[in-house]
DNA sequence: GTCTATAATTAGATAGAC
DNA sequence: GTCTATCTAATTATAGAC
């Protein structure tokens, strides 16, 4: 992908055209713009994220806590990064600057996710089952130390590590559950129920 | 910075020159090309990298520990990423895509600063005081979810964070801490020195 | 050293043959 | 729908006046 290898301004439609073996002005033809391009494009990769996402979370144990389904969640969002590394670039290299195609993106795509996992959170916190940390923290923190293997993954080869070796992913999943969502110490503290006296 | 905001092919040098209140041709009669004046901003920003992690590193309590050690690594990195966005913006940017800007950026500045994490790491880990956690994983992890809410900050603040605040920035450093080197549960495995006996 | 003018190349988008 | 040719504007780099 163009995109997300050099960007949007400094990917060139012709570069575009010749990888799908065709001309630079079927791009004009088939799409309004260079723009309209690169939103169907997002609007397809992130198509498939969800994706990826349902189906790695299919081959985990169903989740019986709120922290295990964080946890399916986590492992689920690094194999997915893994298997897209596409789409972590383009959102690294589209954010770094404000822009009317970050925005249109963070109000597409990104602000629903956010909630979600922002939900899944503050679920894990009233347990008591997930250390005290705040979801802006918690959400890039968890985004940054899941994708960066993969959004890197060519830096990391000149250092001598294969990021997308399927045993690097998985004990890449297992070191974020272990790290991010430890098993409880204590006893995870039941949320308070109306009626119930303790 | 220019290059930072729409990596190198995308940032022109008429914007360069016109952020730094003079003319285009400036930078070929200072450099010898754009690719010069962006190697001499990259030694800048790596100079400035080491010198805001000392300074955050000398305003913390000294370490004991290896684990100790590796938490003033993990606080000074975060406040310098919060800092200097610009720099893993570069980072990012650059490692989406092998190239020859890529393996200079390497060979200069990320091995030496990997090699450091990597062996202050492993010292930890042969104590028993980190959780077993492969090198490679861990720079990873680490390095993305320090340097992500900087990184993005132009998202972060659609989402409705400013994670350029002081209170946003230590929670962070406190959030890292608390997960990569959480306080060793059992008392930490001494490493077995020579003509001792247990 | 600093500026204007410009050369050589490449960008996205369009016109029109087939 | 697919192609070649081309338009306008932008790119890096250089030439040369001052």
């Amino acid at each position: 992908m163009e995109f997300a290898a050099h960007g949007f301004e400094a990917a060139s439609t012709r570069s575009i055209a010749a990888a799908a073996d065709t001309q630079q002005p079927q791009i004009n033809y088939h799409f309004e713009s260079k723009e309209a391009l690169w939103k169907a494009a997002l609007d397809h990769l992130f198509d498939r994220l969800d994706e990826s996402m349902r189906r790695h979370a299919a081959a985990l144990p169903a989740p019986v806590t709120a922290r295990d389904r964080l946890a399916v969640t986590v492992r689920s969002f690094v194999h997915a990064a893994a298997e897209l590394p596409e789409l972590n670039r383009i959102m690294v290299h589209e954010s770094t600057v404000p822009s009317d195609r970050l925005r249109w993106i963070v109000d597409r795509h990104t602000r629903p996710r956010f909630e979600l996992v922002a939900t899944e959170w503050r679920a894990a916190r009233a347990t008591g089952e997930v250390p005290p940390i705040d979801e802006s923290v918690l959400y890039y923190s968890l985004v940054g130390a899941a994708s960066l293997a993969y959004v890197n993954a060519p830096e990391a080869e000149l250092l001598g590590y294969n990021t997308l070796d399927p045993a690097f992913i998985v004990a890449h999943a297992d070191a974020l559950v272990l790290t991010f969502l430890p098993a409880p110490i204590s006893e995870p503290q039941r949320p308070v129920r109306e009626g119930t006296t303790t």
